[in-house]
RNA sequence: GGACUCGUAGCUCAGCGGUAGAGCGCUGCAUUCACAUUGCAGAUGUCAGAGGUUCAAAUCCUCUCGAGUCCACCA
């Protein structure tokens, strides 16, 4: 053996010889305790960064299950991330002088196809490199025939039973991707903008957007306000830019009478409170910015200018009129902006599906609240809650090609729609929405289409699915910034598809930020390639940095003395391994050398009281490590066993038995040790698997040895 | 406007009701035979502040101050 552990020389390797022994594949059989976990998809497209590298809990809790001798399941897959995917394309296509207008649908969509066809595999084998123990016989896509297949039919569902809807409602709309988007996919951000004191008549009211004026369909003022009183349901004339007009008052709530004048102009196509507002009191909803984020001709002589060159020229012309009265250059307000692009989010009205969200959201709800599903860190919990009971309808149209398209048909001659499981109508008015689901809609039903289209196994003569053995999962684990995105979905379609939760724990963990605690970012420069870590430190260290001193949930900086400090515990591992490989040449022990040797027999093994002190501690080592992976404290685990094995274990014990060493005490010294690998392998497999074949001088993999009792 | 997290040794962070902990750093010593990616010994903290509960509080409660995050959204 070499003085020191070279991890580029092993993990490769033993990765392959695991991922030949088929140890990945669940060995199903019958009334056993189920262990599954589906893991987080990533995006096909990408390369790893280190919030996949955190799914390293995801396989400390396979492995330590798999050894426990449970079914263990861990199903990969991979995300076709739609708008992400086509942004990322659009703007190669940039590059190449091209935009996704020269070409046509079916054209683009194999373009995209082709791109992230090339890129695929990169993602596969970085999760190799991290020692995840997937089983890459069931890895799905989310773009599967099968899986396109599952989401359809749940559309459909929903449609039938009127939980989806066609309407024409506000949307977030980024006029430079040309699409659609949640209410998640909205960020805000702090900005200065003047507000503008316009005259209306014979009333002022203060505004940001005097350049969606021509939009405006009334005046809303608050009830009890008692100024204007005199003019709630009236109409009054007013002077715009655009010549006389008439418009009416009308009392709402909503309106804030503390806000500039009390008074508002009511746009209910171009912003979210002014809509409800029109639907209260019956304002027409005019659109004066297109798609395109322009004015159309509804503006008159503004028409075709952008947004902005239309506001500066709306004041230039009111301030000429007289219809300015004053400017407040210091307002500050919250802008919503393309959380892609940071274009300025623009509401307009557009068509779309929508999902009705209450009836989804209460089951889901209660799921939580009777305890069916746990949340890990249990604060979370708020979160999931907050969301769920402030629930808006979901948005699930986009504009783009990369995607599910939707299965829904319009009849050209009677306008009406009919949704299918997929197949085109007969007959031939029938034209498919263009629109392709939100990627978060079919993400949402992950879990049970991924068991679901998977192929069937014989158990116990018995024909089953991954469905109906596996389901619902274990566990799912992801980082906590996605709960309401993907996780409180999930438990909403899962629960409405199958009836039943979709998992039964919820593990969250947190985010790594750069060295000096900044968010990692490409504009900031500071992000930083898990795999170039792994290749300097090994895959043993980099998740083993991971997980210790980080309680679950809390976000972490990436910590170089970390990284040291477990790569410098690999190594003493190794040394520890060649101590007892040496002594085991020296003293030839002919007694009974067998791996699985549990701790009670050992315990009766034990003579002199430092090994019978060992054996005990070892003993309360695996009570408190078993405790701690149960209750997802992963970085306690592993403080507790790097701390004993290097200061208990190392440091006293072999110093001690060093100078003492028999037959007797090196059994207890070997056997203990091994021990200590088995606990260790979920969090370090490479060097754990690697040191245990040298020990044992067994082709048995520790991957399926038993966990320590 | 709501919610959450964090504030513990020089730095990065565990601990979350029972005599202050780890890693890195620091000081001194050791070392041909498992390991310098080492060992031994050691220094370093009114656990942000103020009140309260308790036999006992870094740990529970209230407030204050600082750092950060999320949600709602203002026309």
């Amino acid at each position: 053996m070499d003085k020191v552990y070279k991890h580029q020389e092993m993990e490769g390797k033993i990765y392959q010889t695991w991922e030949e022994s088929g140890y990945f594949q669940p060995q199903l059989k019958k009334n056993a305790s189920l262990y599954s976990i589906i893991l987080p998809p990533p995006n096909a497209n990408a390369p790893l960064h280190f919030g996949h590298a955190m799914y390293v809990i995801e396989d400390i809790l396979i492995r330590y299950h798999r050894m426990k001798g449970s079914p263990t399941l861990w199903l990969p897959g991979a995300d076709h991330a739609g708008f992400e995917t086509q942004f990322v394309f659009e703007k190669y296509l940039a590059s190449q002088g091209k935009s996704r207008f020269d070409y046509d649908r079916k054209t683009l969509y194999q373009m995209i196809w082709d791109f992230v066809e090339k890129n695929r595999g990169g993602m596969e084998s970085q999760l190799r490199r991290l020692g995840f123990s997937l089983d890459w016989n069931r890895m799905k896509f989310t773009l599967d025939e099968d899986i396109i297949g599952i989401v359809y039919k749940t559309f459909k569902k929903m449609y039938d039973d009127g939980l989806v809807y066609r309407a024409k409602r506000l949307v977030n709309y980024c006029t430079k991707d040309g699409t659609s988007f949640s209410d998640l996919e909205v960020i805000y951000e702090e900005r200065k903008d003047p507000l503008y004191y316009i005259k209306y008549g014979p009333l002022v009211l203060a505004t940001v957007r005097p350049e969606t004026k021509f939009g405006d369909t009334g005046v809303a003022v608050h009830p009890q306000d008692k100024r204007y009183q005199k003019y709630v349901g009236k109409e009054i004339e007013i002077e715009t830019v655009l010549g006389p007009a008439k418009i009416k008052v009308v009392a709402d709530e909503t309106v804030d009478p503390e806000f500039g004048t009390g008074v508002i102009k009511v746009t209910p196509a171009h912003d979210f409170t002014d809509f409800e507002i029109g639907q209260r009191h019956n304002l027409p909803a005019r659109q004066v910015i297109d798609f395109n984020g322009k004015l159309n001709d509804k503006a008159g002589k503004f028409a075709g200018l952008t947004v902005k060159q239309a506001r500066t020229a709306v004041v230039e012309i009111m301030k000429k009129r007289g219809l300015l009265e004053k400017v407040d250059e210091n307002y500050q307000h919250r802008v919503g902006l393309c959380y892609k692009c940071k274009t300025v989010i623009e509401p307009l009205p557009l068509e779309q599906w929508f999902v009705k969200m209450e009836p989804l959201a209460k089951p889901a709800i209660d799921a939580v609240k009777k305890g069916e599903i746990k949340i890990f860190p249990r604060r979370f919990e708020k979160i999931y809650f907050q969301f769920l009971e402030n629930i808006k309808d979901w948005n699930i149209s986009r504009q783009i090609v990369w995607g599910i398209r939707i299965p829904a048909w319009r009849n050209t001659k009677t306008g009406r729609w009919m949704v299918t499981e997929g197949e085109a109508p007969s007959g031939k008015d029938w034209e498919q929405d263009s629109d392709v689901f939100d990627t978060w809609f079919s993400s949402a039903q992950w879990p049970f289409a991924t068991l679901m289209s998977s192929p069937k196994s014989k158990i116990n003569n018995q024909e089953l699915s991954d469905y109906e053995y596996f389901y619902p999962t274990s566990v799912m684990e992801t980082g906590y910034e996605i709960l309401r995105w993907w996780v409180a979905r999930m438990v909403m379609v899962g629960l409405y598809t199958t009836k039943k939760i979709p998992f039964e724990h919820v593990v969250l963990h947190g985010m790594v930020r750069d060295p000096l605690g900044q968010k990692m970012s490409k504009s900031k420069g500071n992000v930083v390639n898990p795999l170039e870590l792994i290749d300097q430190y090994g895959a043993d260290a980099v998740r083993f940095a991971l997980v210790y001193g980080t309680a679950l949930g809390n976000d972490q900086a990436l910590s170089y003395p970390k990284l040291q400090a477990a790569r410098n515990f690999t190594n003493k591992l190794w040394n520890i391994t060649r101590f007892i490989d040496m002594k085991r040449e020296t003293l030839n022990p002919k007694s009974e050398i067998r791996n699985n040797l549990t701790i009670k027999q050992l315990n009766n093994l034990a003579q002199h009281k430092n090994d019978k002190e060992i054996v005990g501690k070892t003993q309360i080592l695996i009570k408190t490590v078993t405790k701690d992976l149960e209750a997802y404290n992963f970085n306690r685990a592993a403080e507790t066993l790097y701390d004993f094995i290097w200061h208990t274990f190392a440091d006293k014990y072999i110093e001690d038995v060093k100078n003492r060493l028999n037959q007797n005490s090196f059994l207890i010294l070997h056997f203990s040790f091994l021990i200590l690998l088995r606990l260790l392998h979920p969090f370090m497999p490479f060097i754990t698997e690697k040191l245990y074949q040298l020990l044992s001088h067994e082709q048995k993999s520790i991957m399926i040895e038993a966990w320590p009792r």
